[in-house]
DNA sequence: CGGGACTTTGAGGTAGATCAAAAAGTGTGG
DNA sequence: CCACACTTTTTGATCTACCTCAAAGTCCCG
């Protein structure tokens, strides 16, 4: 059973992966006060255009950043594991471009704008801290618009998986290994920018290629670089090695 | 001619629209030193992976942030016009995941992180105007997720057409106004993730439409709505009403 | 055991890519 | 002011990656 601590501490960890942080900042990242919500599976939990005042951290499952075109039509432009602060933008920026959904069944830590803009404000590291979390996360929706752009249906979805094979703290010549994927093969969809059925077929030629094997609920690397090679991926962008 | 007063000044009223700043904090961002660089036609003036110790903001002309594929293909994921800091996260994360280049001619003013960190550290509403400008970044670069993952060729010029003509302070209501264009329909092909060739048959396609009309060098809103409605753009994405 | 969500497979259509080349514009040196 | 090289735009013809529509198979949960 997940709680607080937890869902702070890791937190605390992205954090100081890239941001260096003294004791009592440490600390004060961990006195956050907020409660703790659970979240049915593919629910909304952010409405687009919703004046948000609390952000949300990710302590189990996983969630969606989701666009939305006029037709009705989703994009997943980011997706969040346990240890995102997934809104952390909104405290900078109240007003919800983008919605947020949980895949699959998670919990998440809400905790108040305004504890985290006070905890800036106090500590300049932090406010760094916070700013630098942000800006990760738009290298990684750079890397994004040109997965989208210029990569092909194969290597769409290989990129994908091997971004999170990364944040999850898997592959780097792992192969064999497997994670949790809560995804649906719609919603890898959704995030690709491909149709269920064309997803469906790129599956079975990672598969088939020896690259990686997705069943519903679960993910295996089968050959970590040979998915890479396919993903056309290079970790360097998600800046998860301290020495930059 | 312009000057790095110009360029100051331009940044300052990005800030300011987003982010209260009282006369104090103003003065401090107009006095920022810095140097002002002219920079020849289609230059990388910021490579990718390169550790850089200065921010460049746009004074005249324009510039993409491009993502490169391992095929060498180029994805532009950003374009910055007079006033925006381009690449103000590199404050927060110095290791370049991005190249900046020229479009057409530019002259860019060269800010020091160091300034600029000392800023944020002195006043914390700087500290959190800056983390506000990037967090405005990265929605527009999510909303280009979405252009890319989900719109049609015609739509993702439109928008992007429709984006610029709202950045440049154009649009609404504004039909028959005109803007300075220096993008080659190549070059808008690496923005829309399409080739030159098809670039060019969708400027027909809306031009015939009456929405828009692209000449080398110079753009012509012909319709405003009809460019909105074929490109599915809803300004609120850009942050650009105080009133959010 | 039954129903709904998800995955898998098949057949055929289409948006956009690719290849090729002509036409128009732009700048440079004579 | 013209001649030449180069870049950019425009048009045409063909090809293909991915979409669409359709249906069968599988899994999961009550």
């Amino acid at each position: 059973m997940p709680d607080e601590n937890t869902g702070l501490a890791l937190w605390l960890d992205r954090l100081t992966l890239r941001s260096d942080l003294n004791e009592e900042e440490r600390a004060a990242v961990l006195a956050l006060p907020g409660n703790l919500v659970f979240v049915k599976s593919n629910r909304d939990f952010v409405n687009l255009g919703e004046h948000v005042d609390r952000a949300c951290l990710i302590v189990e499952g996983m969630a969606g950043r989701f666009g939305q075109a006029r037709s009705g039509e989703r994009q997943i432009t980011a997706l969040h594991i346990p240890g995102d602060m997934a809104d952390l933008h909104s405290v900078a920026l109240p007003k919800a471009a983008t919605a947020l959904q949980s895949i699959g069944e998670c919990t998440i830590y809400r905790v108040a704008h305004a504890n985290i803009r006070d905890l800036a404000r106090r500590h300049p590291a932090l406010a760094e801290a916070f700013w630098r979390d942000c800006v990760v996360d738009a290298a990684i929706l750079s890397e994004w618009a040109l997965v989208l752009g210029r990569l092909s249906a194969d290597a769409r979805v290989a990129h994908l998986l091997a971004e999170l094979s990364c944040r999850f703290g898997i592959g780097e010549c792992r192969d064999g290994r497997a994670f949790d994927w809560p995804l649906t093969q719609a919603q890898l969809g959704d995030a690709t920018g491909l149709t269920p059925v064309h997803v469906n077929r790129m599956l079975r030629v990672l598969r088939e290629a020896g690259a990686v094997d997705v069943k519903p609920k679960r993910v295996t690397i089968l050959d970590w670089k040979r998915l890479c090679t396919i993903g056309q991926f290079d970790p360097r962008y998600l800046h998860l090695e301290e020495a930059g």
